[in-house]
DNA sequence: ATAGTGACCGCGT
DNA sequence: AACGCGGCCACTA
């Protein structure tokens, strides 16, 4: 559990339900516009039963990522349907259902810099 | 410090 | 509209 991924996963618990996000409006609202990948990558290594709402965030084309994981694939659609997100064709609007993500303007930090 | 990997992304076939 | 590529970032070994 890294520094980075404790903000991923504070900023996507901000996401209410019924709305998604995709991998790269999470970067950058991080301030790592290109971190895309990195997004994706903090998540994979969340802790079963943590109460990061995981499923709301999916890739830029509206659809679900978790390629490698069927089971995962389906409880992550069966998730977002609970909330309300309908699926046309395994895919969401996000012109519908995308988060606008939190008001405030400035966003968390950490683009990039956080050595120690 | 170096190289490899992936729940990504955008652009060009 | 569906693929293929190359680029990118953070994490690991």
């Amino acid at each position: 559990m890294t520094v980075f991924d404790r903000t991923v996963y504070r900023l996507i618990g901000r996401i209410p339900p019924g709305r998604v996000a995709t991998y790269g409006q999470i970067a950058t609202l991080l301030g790592a516009p290109r971190a895309a990948r990195a997004v994706g990558f903090a998540l994979k290594r969340l802790p079963a039963g943590s109460p990061v709402p995981w499923h709301r965030v999916i890739n830029a084309r509206g659809g679900i990522s978790l390629r490698a994981n069927l089971a995962g694939m389906l409880s992550q659609r069966i998730l977002l349907k609970r909330e309300g997100v309908r699926f046309a064709r395994d895919r969401v609007s996000l012109e519908r259902y995308r988060w606008p993500g939190p008001h405030r303007r400035p966003v968390v930090r950490l683009p990039a810099l956080e050595r120690l």
